[in-house]
DNA sequence: TGCAAATATGCACACGTGTGCATATACTGT
DNA sequence: ACAGTATATGCACACGTGTGCATATTTGCA
C-alpha cells in the first residue's frame, strides 16, 4: 500500500512524503550519515561539507524527523499532561506554567482533559501508546489500573493534587489539613463562632482532606460546625450555594471555602443578592490563592496553594526521574499559608 | 551503545526496553505479524489465534507503540497547538475546548506557549521536528518564517486570530471591525457622546482591526474619540489604565475595551477607587464574552467572540484538510454579536 | 469428488534516524 | 622519515510497526 501511495496521490487525503536526510545527502553529493552527524555537536565532518549539507537541507525544507529519531533512542522528548477542567483557574495556572517548564526542558507537553472534570481510563491508555518520556497526571481521580499501566509500560507517573503511595509513582500534594487548620484557627482567633464549611465534590482527594482538616480543627477547639455543604468547586456553584445559606434568618458568621472559585460565588451572593457587608458580617476565606483573589473587587482571604512551588517540585520529581528510573517514588507535601486579605 | 545497553543497565538513566510485539508473539508462539493483525479489525486471524495473542499482550502490558506505528502511516496523529497566555481567560477556554474537541477526533494535542504572550519561532521550529498531522496557532503573532517552514514540511497550517493569506494556509478570526461598529453604535445610540477606547497591545492583529473599527465607526457618526489608550489586555493593565483615566476632572461617560479582561480591570477601579456609578455615570463595554463576564458582581455587557463556534470551525478546517492536503487555504469571519448586560 | 473462493500465516520490506565499527586520510612531534 | 594520534567517511544495523506478497489451509458448492 505504501508502494502505491508513493506512485501518485492516488487516494485523496495521502499526505506527501516528507523530506528525508536521504534527500539531502543526494543534493548535496553525500553519504546519509553525513547528514546525521551534521546535526550532531561533537561528531566528525569536516566543515565545508557540513556548510554544504546545512545549505541544502535549508533549500529543500529539511528537519530530521523526532519520531523516527526517538525510536531508538528511547527518548521521545514527549511528557503527557492529564489535566483538570481549564476552566477552574487553579489548573490553568498549574498548567500553563506547566507547559512553560516543560519546554524549557526540551520536552513537549501533550495535554488532555481540558474540559470535562474527569478523564477517562480508556483515553489515558490510549495516550500511553506514545512511548512517553513521563506522564504527569494533574486531576482528582487517578485510578490503580492507569497506575498499573503506567508502571507496566516504564512510563514514569507523577501524581499532582493527592498521594498515592504505589510503587515507584512519585506523587505531591499540599498539605490540605494543616491549610484548613490555619484556616479554622484564623477564624475562631479572630471571635468568629458560627462556622460554615463549603466543600467541592468528595470525590476529589483535595476536598476530603480539606474537609477532614476543617473538621478535626473545629473538634479541637471544641466549636460545633454550622453546617457542612457540598457543591462542585465552581464559582456557580459557591454562588448557588451561597443563595441557599444565606437566604434565612440564622446567618453564619464566617464560612470556609473548599478553594476560591467557590469563595468568589459565594462573595459574591452574600454582596449582590443579599447586601451582607463583607468581613463585618460575614467572613469568607477560600483556598487556592489563585490570582483573582487579589483583584480589588474581591480581595479575598485564603489558603494559598502554592503554584510556583508546585511545579517547580514536578520539575525536580521529573529530572531525577529521567537520571535514575528505578529509584522508589516519592511523596512530597507543600506547606500552605495564610494569606490575609480582606474578606475576614 | 544501544548493544551497550541492552545488556544490563550499566549507565544509570537508561530506560528500560518497552514491551514489544515481538515479545508478545513469543509468548503466545506465534509469528510477530499475528500480533500485528490482531489489533487490525479486518485482518485475516483465526479467533483462537488472536484471543491467546491478546491474552498474552495482557499478560505482559503490552500496546502497540504509536510512534513506530506513525513512521510509515504518515499520520502521527499529533496535532500541535500554539497558545498565548493561559492567564488569558479567553484563550484558556478556547485551548480547553480544543483540547477536548482534538481527542473527540483522536488527535493528540501538544501544547506549547501557555505562559508568555509571544512563543518564539525557534520553539515552533523544534516543534516541527514532529511529524504533525496539524498546526493551530492560537497566538496574535505568526511571521511568515513559520508558515514558510509549515509549508514544506507538509504540516497543515490553521491561524485562529488573524488571517493570513498564504499558500494553503487556512485562517479564521472574528469580525472585530463588526464587533467594534456593533459596541460604538450601541453607546452612541444610548446618549453617549464622550467615549474612549481602551485597547491591548498592537502588536496582536485583533487589537488592530478592534481599534480600526472603533475608529471607523465613531469617524461615520462624527464623533470624536475621548482618547485611545494602550494596555496590554489583562485585568492590572485595565485597572492600571483605570486609575489613570479616572482620577482627572473630565470623565468620559463611556468606555469601549479591547476585551473583556481589561474591562472587568476599569470596571473594578470605576466603582472600587472612585465610586464611579456604572452604568449611570459611566458605561463600560468589553469584547470577547469570557464566562467571568456573565458573574453577577460584573453582569459586563461585551461582544460576544463566540468560543464554540470558533472551535466548531478550526475542527471543520481541519477534517477537510485531511480529507485533501492540497485544497487551497480558506479564509473564515466569525460574527460577533452585541451582549447587552448591566454595564452600559 | 473436484474446484474455486475464502481464510490463515509467515517472510521480508519500508518508514527515517543515530551511531558503532572499520577504514582512510591529515596532522603532530621527535 | 616514521610512529602515533586526531579527523573524516561510508556501511550496516537497530529501533517497532504495518502490510503486500506468496503460500498453505479450510470452507462452500455443484
Amino acid at each position: 500500500m505504501n508502494r502505491l501511495r508513493r506512485g501518485g496521490n492516488s487516494r485523496s487525503g495521502a499526505r506527501r512524503r516528507r523530506v528525508t536526510a536521504a534527500d539531502v545527502a543526494r543534493l548535496a553529493g553525500v553519504s546519509r550519515s553525513a547528514v546525521s552527524r551534521s546535526y550532531s555537536k561533537r561528531a566528525y565532518v569536516s566543515r565545508e561539507k557540513r556548510e554544504r549539507i546545512l545549505e541544502a537541507a535549508e533549500i529543500l525544507g529539511y528537519r530530521p524527523n523526532a519520531l523516527a529519531a526517538g525510536l531508538n533512542s528511547r527518548q521521545s522528548n514527549l511528557v503527557a499532561i492529564v489535566t483538570g477542567n481549564l476552566k477552574n483557574h487553579y489548573d490553568s495556572e498549574i498548567v500553563g506554567r506547566l507547559i512553560n517548564r516543560l519546554i524549557g526542558l526540551e520536552k513537549f507537553p501533550i495535554v488532555i482533559g481540558g474540559t470535562t472534570d474527569h478523564v477517562e481510563d480508556s483515553e489515558i491508555l490510549e495516550l500511553l501508546d506514545y512511548p512517553l518520556d513521563a506522564l504527569v497526571v494533574r486531576a482528582g481521580s487517578v485510578t490503580a489500573e492507569t497506575a498499573q499501566a503506567c508502571l507496566k509500560l516504564q512510563v514514569p507517573l507523577i501524581v499532582s493534587g493527592r498521594i498515592l503511595e504505589v510503587g515507584n509513582v512519585d506523587s505531591l500534594c499540599c498539605d490540605n489539613v494543616l491549610g484548613s487548620r490555619l484556616a479554622v484557627g484564623e477564624l475562631l482567633d479572630s471571635g468568629r463562632r458560627n462556622i460554615g464549611y463549603l466543600g467541592g465534590d468528595p470525590k476529589f482527594f483535595s476536598e476530603q482532606e480539606r474537609a477532614l482538616g476543617f473538621l478535626t480543627a473545629m473538634r479541637e477547639r471544641r466549636v460545633e460546625p454550622a453546617f457542612m455543604t457540598q457543591s462542585d468547586f465552581s464559582f456557580d456553584g459557591g454562588y448557588q450555594a451561597g443563595m441557599q445559606i444565606l437566604k434565612g434568618t440564622a446567618l453564619p458568621d464566617a464560612v470556609f471555602c473548599g478553594n476560591d472559585a467557590m469563595a468568589l460565588g459565594l462573595l459574591t451572593a452574600a454582596r449582590t443578592a443579599f447586601q451582607i457587608r463583607v468581613p463585618n458580617e460575614l467572613a469568607i476565606i477560600g483556598f487556592d490563592d489563585i490570582e483573582m483573589a487579589q483583584w480589588p473587587c474581591f480581595d479575598l482571604s485564603t489558603i494559598r496553594n502554592p503554584v510556583d512551588a508546585t511545579v517547580d517540585e514536578i520539575l525536580l520529581l521529573l529530572e531525577s526521574r529521567f537520571a535514575d528510573p528505578e529509584r522508589p517514588g516519592r511523596t512530597i507535601r507543600l506547606v500552605p499559608e495564610l494569606v490575609p486579605r480582606g474578606t475576614h
